[in-house]
DNA sequence: AGACTATATGACTATATAGTCATGAATCAG
DNA sequence: CTGATTCATGACTATATAGTCATATAGTCT
């Protein structure tokens, strides 16, 4: 189905930037309001916002309004699954690399 | 780690864009050669090229060398775990849509 | 060597994306 | 109502990306 593809790769894109993965990253241990997340990630209050509602939009993250704030949240728990076996195949990467290294 | 962010997007962002995730879906089967990948996704020999090696370098594909042919197959398996992860989160997405469009 | 096949790449265009700064909108406290 | 706080967004710039066309490179075959 072409539907498919292209919600996959809105969803993988979404992941695929390093903003974003920070925020990922900082959302594992819970739900956060922006003016939590932009410091904890070094980043600019309007930049933050933007990636917020780009992974709202993809179906990657859920929004939570609470007076003043907006809370943010991991909307499934397979987002996390998908996270640790990527880093599980960028530890894999990582050696691969190296022992081409120590090859040469 | 610094370094983890940058390789994990590096991967995430080969994995989310449609061409790639078409090559991608006919890689399943096994390693095919470039002259059969572009005709099987439909797009320019140039372009696919263009995008194999692009995954190549973020560690997706690996690349085997057989006379004129170059062949490229999934580096590793649990490049197929994610891909199933996300079309289960697709799925879920589509759901929640759907129930919501009716809830309207 | 010459013709042919398979893949990669240079040069280019059009579009998308990330980021910044300034401002707007909503909510709350006094 | 006023002022402060939180978040979103318009306008903009700089860079990245996808795609195309033409061409280069490398291997094969006769």
């Amino acid at each position: 189905m072409r539907e498919l593809i292209e919600l996959r790769s809105e969803i993988l894109k979404a992941l695929g930037q390093p903003t974003r993965l920070k925020i990922i990253d900082f959302l594992r241990e819970g739900e956060r309001c922006v003016c939590e997340i932009f410091p904890a990630i070094g980043e600019e209050q309007s930049n933050t916002s933007r990636h917020l509602n780009m992974m709202l939009a993809a179906g990657v993250l859920s929004r939570r309004k609470d007076g003043l704030k907006i809370y943010y949240a991991i909307k499934h728990p397979e987002i996390l699954e998908v996270m640790d076996i990527v880093t599980g195949i960028v530890k894999l990467e990582i050696y691969g690399r190296h022992s081409l290294l120590k090859a040469v």
